[in-house]
DNA sequence: ATCGCTTTACTTGTATGGAAGTATGCCGTA
DNA sequence: TACGGCATACTTCCATACAAGTAAAGCGAT
């Protein structure tokens, strides 16, 4: 019986860039080259090529056939439609939740966290904190396994968040989280769902702001 | 400028391989092999084994190093997750598209394409007119995007539904479609999202009885 | 007959070489 | 100076060979 499953290095490149992306280290349009990859990495082209295409598969690369392979750039409605997914599937949690009025000490740990980020700026720990706590909002509804479905989904908002860290005072998202904490706490199914959806609505109004600091960062 | 990509043959073999999955000709927990089909599509490994790579990510395949690639078996708790993500998201939808009553000739051009396929007893033609339909609301409620987004959560429930076609009258889905329309045409709201979570929650009952069918198809 | 070891066939993973195609810089010409 | 054609360097794609590991069959000893 195999207890740990050996990795293949192609995929230990793919996570490698995988994490490059999300953390905005690659930027949206930078040229990969297997080759160059390769040479970094101390590995043959073909492991490379094959994380290129786990890669794409996650729609964050974009491979041109004898032309080039480039981070794929953000496309705001890719971006639109998975905050509208989220919306809906969050404010239905958001209604389970209130109503079965389960333990919520995880998703009070996670503001916590989030709050001391925030005070010491530590942006990678601020959204860590963020995604933990939306998660355990899915394991209290009792659908932890929802969350990992919109991770996909989610890979695309994280890149603009990144951006968004820069522009904006995130300690509306810290009050906004209390908010829907506190109508969780309470009970109150249809407050609990309205603040849900006006937390996540918050990126509508700020998505176009960064998308004309950033112009070639985003297509439409 | 290019204005027609050309794909690569890695790519028309996972297209190929893909279709094959959705439609059943690949039963779950299938054993694959890269020589065997490199031999049979008249390619050397290399691309096989991309296409294998892409199933993988696509949630279709599972690739165990050293081992061998089997179809994935269908995931009872990814199937509810998607199931409760689509209940969410459409019940949203219907409520925009029965306060904007935009055109919904699309529609029900498609309810008539079920209709008759039905009669005819063609499964295919009846699986695409249900895919195309729930597709013409998403674009009446000016969300194109978000439709092709949940494709991948749509392919595990398109496995599922062809083994639902042989143990199910799918008269009832037809009706339930119906009644969906009715209640767009009447812009009720309120009777629209209650119609459409009804309709998305048919599946709650029968997937326990096909997974019991099948047992081996399935894990949890 | 049963258990345990060894061998053998088969699997995916990686490295390398060449083929097809694209973009770019250079050079000659008007 | 501006423009057209060509050579060169680069890219991804595919084929092939080999390496590492697994699983099962075969065989011998108990």
């Amino acid at each position: 019986m195999r207890l740990i499953r050996p990795i293949s290095t192609a995929q230990q490149v793919h996570e490698w860039l995988h994490g490059c992306v999300l953390r905005g280290d690659l930027l949206p349009g930078a040229r990969l080259s297997e080759s160059e990859i390769a040479q970094q990495v101390g590995l043959s082209r073909q492991p490379v090529r094959e994380a290129f295409i786990r890669l794409a598969a996650d729609g964050l690369a974009e491979v041109l056939p004898q032309r080039g392979t480039y981070i794929g750039r953000i496309s705001t409605s890719a971006i639109l439609s998975a905050r509208l997914i989220r919306e809906a599937v969050e404010a239905d949690l958001a209604r389970m939740v209130a109503r079965a009025r389960p333990d919520l000490s995880a998703m009070q740990a996670q503001l916590g966290a989030q709050d001391r980020a925030h005070a010491a700026a530590d942006v990678p720990a601020f959204i860590e904190a963020d995604d933990l706590f939306h998660r355990a909002m899915a394991e209290a509804a009792g659908h932890p396994a929802v969350w990992s479905d919109l991770e996909r989904l989610k890979a695309q908002m994280n890149r603009l968040r990144h951006m968004a860290m820069r522009h904006f005072d995130r300690g509306q998202t810290i009050a906004q989280h209390r908010a829907i904490l506190a109508a969780l706490l309470a009970g109150d199914a249809d407050a609990a769902e309205a603040a849900a959806r006006t937390h996540l609505r918050q990126m509508l109004a700020e998505l176009p702001q960064i998308a004309a600091a950033h112009p070639d960062y985003f297509t439409t």
